[in-house]
DNA sequence: GGTCAGCCTTCCAGATGCTGGAATGTATAT
DNA sequence: ATATACATTCCAGCATCTGGAAGGCTGACC
């Protein structure tokens, strides 16, 4: 199977499974033109890294998912705390970009919006007190 | 004043407010020694960019903020509508990262997490129907 | 055989926003 | 003279691709 196929079917774009072939995620064999030849057992890699990709894990979790995924002997634990891991950070990240929301909130509530220079964002961003362009 | 003055009273790493003279967001003056040299003037605006970073803009727009933050004849409204558009990009990441933070919490339900390989997040990253492993 | 479209390959550069480090120069104090 | 604490430039790297250039291979058509 060529890589226009293998994107077709993991939903990567081509561009993105040299790239992982280049960071060692996948190794596909090659024919004798030098084309990449992938099997199913590549592809089931790729299938994983493009979910995995589109729940959030970095490249490097992807890399102990696949490692997880090929290994019969795993303890579903070890993928659970990955999750978790993975998990926690979306939500701090969820909290943080929340305060970012609220304070944008509050300084473009502010702001006349009209065709006035003064402009309570410019003074909030340069801890120009409120006002203090008319002072 | 020197860079690590400038640091201090901006609360930007040196290194950063080198970067931003590279990218153009700056340009302090120079002394005979080669030091840089920074006015009341170039230290306002390192304050607004510190402060427009950790309000989410991203360096172009700052750029765009610094210029009406310079222009006495602005309108707020085009302050206003940066600072609107910002927020409506946070909103979306945050919108993005809720759903990707309830499908996570999906999988996570799902998945014993013991010493057995068996694993529903494995399973609902590879399209393997849950319980397939035991088939 | 020639030619063309449409694949494939590799390699380099750029995007974002810094951050670290190396090599080197300057200022200040002792 | 030396020690230190600054300053400078330049190069490289982080994460994750993405675009493009230059060139080779495949398959169809004439």
């Amino acid at each position: 199977m060529n890589i226009s196929d293998a994107a077709r079917h993991s939903g990567l774009p081509a561009k993105t499974i040299r790239y992982y072939e280049d960071i060692g995620l996948i190794t596909p064999e090659r024919r004798a033109n030098g084309y990449r030849d992938f099997s199913d057992q590549t592809l089931d890699r790729l299938r994983l890294l493009a979910q995995a990709r589109l729940m959030g894990f970095s490249l490097e979790e992807c890399r102990k998912l696949l490692a997880l995924n090929a290994d019969e002997h795993r303890a579903s634990r070890d993928v659970r705390a990955l999750a978790e891991q993975n998990l926690a950070s979306v939500r701090a990240k969820i909290t943080e970009l929340q305060a970012l929301e609220a304070r944008l909130e509050g300084l473009v509530a502010q702001c006349h919006g009209d065709d006035d220079p003064e402009c309570a964002i410019l003074d909030g961003l340069t801890g120009t007190a409120p006002g203090c362009a008319a002072r």
